[in-house]
RNA sequence: GUGGGUGUAGCUCAGCUGGUUAGAGCGCCAGGUUGUGGCCCUGGAGGCCGCGGGUUCGAAUCCCGUCACUCACCCCA
């Protein structure tokens, strides 16, 4: 044995910095939101949209806005081979807008009502709540003016978080109003700010000037006493824009939903106007207590090309939510486990399970009966001289008993067995796992036999 | 991009101020007589103690570096 003749050992293989595996034992979690959320709006008249995962770069710069942090330093973006630039979505609002303008979705539908859920991409420093590729489930209803559209998203949000089996939230609104109050608002702040500079800590002396209203959002403690006296962006709405809010709250509060307006919820994508919102765990999500977040969007259509239609969404972060809901327990896997013990039980067995299966049973054939040409194969738990023996044993060869747990561990409701007594008598044992009995079962009255007792 | 914390078995973690063959629980495998799961008992497999260097007679343990993970800042779902 010569020391140095160690394999040069390999970095193992790894799932990306801030990307995860949703693994078999969590898929149940997921596929419990996503159907509850197809049940869930469907009730509200939406319907699913789904857009490619990468757009143009342009379509998301535009859209967002330039100057904010998501596109500014947050996008994975990428040349394509012909020499454009290509981005993997980071929200999912720009890529429904431009299909709406792309198939004139509006003009099809009047009630231009989508809901869609699928992974997003941003670069950022992944902590907990916070991922690299990350899941939205996100909603946009367009064309309606009336501030009843807001209430219904809002409303439709917070009943699904529920649904969800959240408890211990909180609904934040705000108005940002129109594109215009915003803009003067925006020079009014930033007015009042270059006068207080000095008190102000180094990030908001920089949003002084490139983005006045994040200022409001600052959470360093010395920052806090002059934030709390700067003139309210409530006093410097539009009529309309307020009373669009005023109407907003109105409804939600004659919906029963509680909620509490804030004046320093200020969203950081760039195309919200008037209703923004946000739905905040008050624990259990770390720093970043947003589960839900969204707003009115009036211009942004128009300002992506297309006409001049309104529009408001909502997006809510899939694994923020799964770390508030209660834990799903792990569904069974089988019905019924197939059992043959002798060789000559191997067919008819397939052939049963092919007949379940067809009736909708879930069964799993067990291969344990299966015998390898080779004399004395080595069995499970036989040290094995390979190096590389980490694999499991295979299922071939195991005991009776050592079966009977793996159709255990399945869930199998029910164990039909097949030796040679079976055999000769025609008949499955059919063993309940539930109650621990077991009866014989003719050959032919498998399938009616477990389907009546499921 | 900037800080803090943590890296020991598949998972969750012990291992005190350096001292023999590195441990537990869970999980996995096998047994507890013929073909019967869960509970219990017994046994077993499985670790370059993240990686590299240094101090030392001796390092999982101390020092330096590095990488990874994680939490937080920024920002957002």
């Amino acid at each position: 044995m010569s020391e140095g003749s160690k394999p040069p050992k390999r970095q193992a293989l790894k799932a990306i910095k801030g990307t995860h595996d949703i693994l078999p034992g969590e898929t149940a979690a997921w596929h419990r939101v996503e159907g509850l959320a197809r049940e869930h709006f469907a009730r509200y008249g939406y319907r699913e949209i789904r857009t490619p995962v990468f757009e143009e770069t342009e379509l998301f710069a535009r859209g967002i806005g330039e100057d904010t942090d998501v596109v500014s330093k947050e996008m994975y973006t990428f040349g394509d081979r012909d020499g454009g630039s290509l981005t993997l979505r980071p929200e999912a609002t720009a890529g429904i807008v431009r299909s709406v303008i792309e198939h004139n979705l509006s003009n099809v539908d009047p009630l231009l009502r989508v809901w869609a859920m699928g992974p997003m991409f941003r670069r950022e420093r992944p902590q907990k709540g916070r991922q690299r590729q990350f899941h939205q489930v996100d909603v946009e209803a367009f064309g309606v003016t009336a501030p009843g559209i807001d209430a219904e998203i809002v409303e439709m949000g917070f009943a699904f978080l529920e649904r969800c089996g959240l408890s211990g939230l909180e609904l934040i609104l705000n108005s940002v109003g129109d594109a215009e109050d915003r803009q003067r608002y925006a020079g009014v702040l930033r007015e009042a700010l270059r006068v207080q500079a000095s008190a102000l800590c180094a990030d908001c002396q920089r949003r002084t000037e490139t983005n006045p209203l994040r200022v409001l959002d600052c959470k360093v403690p010395s920052c806090q006493p002059v934030i709390e006296a700067l003139p309210k962006i409530a006093d410097h709405l539009g009529a309309d824009a307020r009373d669009h809010f005023a109407e907003v709250c109105r409804q939600l509060t004659l919906l029963g939903i509680p909620y509490r307006t804030s004046h320093r919820l200020v969203r950081g994508l760039d195309y919200y106007t008037r209703t923004t919102f946000e739905i905040v765990a008050t624990e259990g999500l770390g720093s970043q207590s947003t589960v839900l977040g969204g707003g009115r969007y009036d211009g942004l259509v128009r300002d992506l090309g297309g006409p001049d239609l309104c529009g408001i969404g909502f997006a809510l972060g899939v694994e923020r939510l799964l770390l508030l809901a209660p834990p799903a327990g792990d569904e069974p896997r089988c019905d019924v486990f197939l059992m043959p013990l002798a060789a000559a039980a191997g067919d008819p067995a397939l052939m049963a399970q092919k007949l379940l299966r067809n009736a909708g049973v879930r069964a799993v054939l067990d291969h344990g009966f299966w015998r390898r040409r080779e004399v004395g194969a080595s069995p499970a738990g036989a040290p094995s001289d390979s190096a590389a023996s980490s694999a499991p044993a295979p299922v071939e060869g195991r005991s009776f008993k050592s079966r009977m747990k793996l159709a255990d561990k399945l869930g199998a409701r029910f164990v039909a067995i097949l030796g040679d007594d079976e055999l000769a008598q025609g008949a499955w044992s059919v063993r309940d796992m539930k109650t621990s009995s077991q009866e014989p079962v003719p050959l032919p009255a498998l399938v009616e036999h477990v389907k009546g007792r499921l």
